[in-house]
DNA sequence: GGCAAATATAATAATATTTCAATAAAGAAA
DNA sequence: TTTCTTTATTGAAATATTATTATATTTGCC
């Protein structure tokens, strides 16, 4: 149950919770639920410019919180559940005891 | 179960889980553990500057995470469990379905 | 009161993140 | 091949965060 955390470990830990602490990939996390959504979707229901929601999913792509797959020339996001739950051990583990 | 976030909810849950995405924020937390620490205690274990490790208590006091409480001319500094749970709930309620 | 110890604050410098605007790349489809 | 659609990348500007340094505040004790 994780008792020893070493500075570097959490410095990683810190880097991908960072990841998520953004209220635009927050929203796109939660707008992605269990499915898949292409980026035109999502832009549109965040109501954000392609670019900003580009990068923004790069962001999430990059630390692996989600997977992309191409269905024609649609790219569709979904979240890679392991590390989202893993996001939440880590933020469990960081704060032992309860 | 938290399935709609509004973007406002969203905006503040991000603040708040930002505060704790910090490696020496982490670090801080984790060494309250269950219990409180003063600033001394802290700043020693994490081999900080003074000044640094203030600033880092008075993010976390600014955003509940932690509280704190003077004895003698020391100041004691715990975790705010609530806030804590609040956050493992926060990451769990924005990544609805698992 | 005056001094020392512990903690906090403030200003600035250094870095990192986010947005914006324009452009590029990749695939579909004619 | 040409063009259209979707998504990605890039560089610069705007903002935000973090570290540094110096100074201030608070309290206990003499």
């Amino acid at each position: 149950m994780a008792k020893e955390l070493t500075l570097d470990k959490l410095t990683l830990a810190a880097k991908t919770l960072k990841v998520l602490a953004h209220p635009v990939r927050m929203k796109i996390v939660e707008f992605l639920g269990d499915g898949e959504q292409n980026v035109s979707s999502i832009q549109k229901h965040i109501r954000l410019q392609q670019a900003v929601t580009s990068q923004h999913l790069k962001l999430l792509l990059v630390h692996n919180l989600v997977n992309k797959r191409r269905e024609k020339n649609f790219i569709y996001y979904r979240k890679n559940t392991d590390i989202i739950a893993g996001i939440i051990n880590c933020v469990r583990d960081c704060t032992p005891g309860k």
